[in-house]
DNA sequence: AGTCAAGTCGAACGAGGGTTTGAAACACCC
DNA sequence: GGGTGTTTCAAACCCTCGTTCGACTTGACT
């Protein structure tokens, strides 16, 4: 949509690539974003951040809400897409009816697989959870009413389990979604006050093992 | 501790029996904030939607952010001490040992009684919620730190599950309060969306055996 | 009646915010 | 090298917001 302005026409979906400025306010506005809060953060906060001039993100992306916006579509499209390649890999896998395990796994391991300390994207992930509490009006527009790709997992998750009311899905789709959402910085902090350091943030891979088997379990019972 | 501002002195926790002017500032405040966001509400509009001075909000509270948090403090002390008049109760039914379902009901419970539509609270549990996302520096210290209220949660669980090591148990609490957690309004429309109008919010009775029935096999798994 | 503290009111202050402007710098092509 | 369109820059604009101020009203007590 903003490429008409960039010159080089990359036409990739690689921020760092674009136009140097307007990808180091990308950059910097994501990570302020998803550390401060959106309203905790000036234009002036970004472009200092960025090291570029203030009207850099007006004329690159017409306003701070519209800057906000397109990381909200880039990020989303991303995590979305990788959940559904999951999902069809195991699709394949199971001749078009993935086990509920396997649904699970497509949808909380990208996220939590981005979340990963040593990984790019985890400030993407803080980004994406922010921006369903604190979005502006067209984000949470596009999060209430965009729901194509979730349907997709509640399809696969009917047809796992065939006993189960279309109704009882939806509320438990609903809750493990709820898992994921409440993967912040301030909730891990607190629960490793609360278990007094026994819990390990660090060790995405762990706890995805532990998201499946209680969201499993839940939805099994 | 605002107490000894106002005359009457009620010693009450009924905020509408203080001094008018304070309690209409109070009531419309988590009104607006709870419907619209922190950052979303001026205090012109507070003011305005309880029908009192611009400056009525600093001469009573302090400031505007003195205002959310007395809001917040009181209404959090409010659901934890619910909170844990369940548990105390349950864990007198059972020989200070409750079963694990009995444990969830009492965290479950409160945050969602008053979620019922026709519940004045409604609208004090979605401040509650968005409190955790969208709060001011001291509301977040004092939720990360101060986790004297769940770690009965955590013991009681402990001692329902001998079985499982804690670091478990943790880990498992932190999942069923992002249940809890995610029951924004906005979560809902989706949730009603992506169904077809299937789910309803509105019976809160039978949201909560879901989430319990979901989380207790999330913890017996 | 007089006094004094508490509360209310309209008005203004000052800071910080997003956005705009117009000129300068740059890059590219004929 | 002149011309053209794009990008960068410093400065300013203008509005909203939280807060403060000083005068006025109210009510209770002496």
């Amino acid at each position: 949509m903003t490429d008409s302005l960039s010159p080089p026409e990359d036409a990739g979906v690689d921020p760092e690539r674009e136009a140097a400025t307007k990808g180091a306010v990308f950059v910097a506005a994501e990570r302020l974003f998803a550390l401060e809060g959106f309203q905790n953060v000036s234009v002036r906060d970004i472009t200092a951040a960025a090291g570029v001039n203030l009207a850099s993100v007006n004329y690159h992306f017409g306003s701070k809400d519209a800057l906000l916006f397109e990381i909200f579509r880039r990020r989303t499209a991303e995590l979305n897409r990788e959940r559904a390649r999951m999902l069809h890999m195991a699709s394949d896998r199971h001749d078009g009816r993935p086990p509920v395990r396997e649904i699970l796994a497509a949808l909380f391991e990208p996220p939590l697989r981005w979340s990963n300390p040593a990984h790019d994207r985890r400030i993407s992930v803080q980004f994406i959870i922010r921006a369903r509490s604190e979005g502006t009006e067209a984000m949470r527009e596009v999060l209430r009413t965009d729901v194509s790709h979730l349907r997709r997992f509640a399809d696969a998750l009917i047809a796992a389990l065939p006993s189960l009311a279309a109704e009882e899905i939806y509320w438990r789709l609903h809750f493990a979604l709820g898992m994921i959402h409440n993967n912040r910085f301030a909730e891990f902090d607190r629960l490793h006050v609360l278990s007094d350091g026994v819990t390990r943030e660090s060790d995405v891979g762990a706890l995805l093992k532990r998201m499946i088997d209680f969201a499993e379990a839940g939805f099994l019972a």
